[in-house]
DNA sequence: ATCCGAACCTGACGGC
DNA sequence: TGCCGTCAGGTTCGGA
């Protein structure tokens, strides 16, 4: 489900409700998630939350002792409800807080996760990560510089979190789509301009998309239960078959890296 | 360095 | 109604 645009909305929706508040309690009702629940987190009654940021697809909730680092995999929700609101299906753990809000997550298919940790940015999972694609260090000249070499279709290597984060497999086949490149172009052979072009719709869609409070195609929802509706904004995923917006070429749909990848073969090169 | 398939899970949907 | 195969927003891991 979350990609950057997703877990970003996640982050600004719940932050209100949870800054400056103490944990109540924690309740785990299921540990076996994608790692299992971490032990610091059955222990944080007390303590305060201090802040709450995201890197790449994470979501980091700084309390006094140290970071709960969560994952929402590809099906994980966060939600503030009312404490005591009733339990449903995959309703894992709930964070109650001091202000009689409970955060909840809710995760059907389980490959997110909850982990703990007192410098998150050095955990194995974060430290080797790649720039920000909202940092203004992210340009066509990081892409291109990155690029060189890389005989490497360039959609797979827009997901490889080691260059950059955040970027999954809907903003992917949209970007390239915008920037008119076709996903199986290795990334070698892609020119300055074309690296700064790219580098541009990438932030650009990501940005919409925040805006629109991410795109909903199943089941996501943000920190209010609300779908973001992004998804109508779509250009080219999940439109195989159909005219391409530009064209009228139908939009062709193929896997790579065992993801499907939908494109324009006409619009895009 | 790259690529591939498998693995971790549940649910929705289409076909028979 | 039911069973079966396919697909889904992510990521790690082992092996070629």
């Amino acid at each position: 489900m979350p990609e950057l645009p997703e877990v970003e909305t996640v982050c600004r929706g719940i932050a209100p409700h949870i800054i400056g508040e103490k944990v109540v309690a924690t309740v785990v009702r299921q540990a076996k998630l994608r790692w299992p629940v971490a032990q610091p987190l059955y222990h944080l009654q007390g303590e305060k939350i201090l802040q709450v940021q995201r890197r790449a697809k994470y979501l980091l909730i700084q309390l006094e002792s140290g970071w709960i680092i969560i994952h929402l995999g590809m099906s994980g929700t966060l939600q503030i409800v009312s404490t005591g609101t009733s339990v449903q299906k995959h309703d894992h753990i709930d964070l109650l807080l001091s202000n009689q809000y409970t955060m909840r997550f809710n995760d059907a298919r389980r490959f997110g996760f909850w982990l703990w940790s007192e410098d998150p940015l050095n955990h194995p999972l974060l430290k080797n990560l790649g720039v920000e694609p909202l940092d203004p260090a992210f340009d066509g000249a990081y892409l291109h510089r990155s690029l060189q070499g890389k005989k490497r279709a360039i959609k797979p290597w827009l997901m490889d979190n080691r260059v950059v984060v955040g970027i999954g497999n809907i903003y992917a086949s949209e970007a390239l789509y915008r920037a008119a490149l076709a996903p199986q172009r290795l990334g070698n052979t892609l020119t300055e301009s074309q690296a700064e072009r790219l580098a541009i719709e990438i932030s650009q869609v990501l940005r919409e998309a925040i805006v629109h409070g991410g795109s909903t195609l199943r089941d996501f929802k943000g920190a209010d239960g609300k779908a973001g509706y992004f998804a109508q904004q779509l250009r080219v995923y999940g439109r195989a078959e159909e005219p391409c917006y530009g064209c009228n070429t139908p939009i062709i749909r193929f896997i790579q890296g065992q993801r499907a990848t939908f494109s324009c073969p006409k619009c895009q090169l």
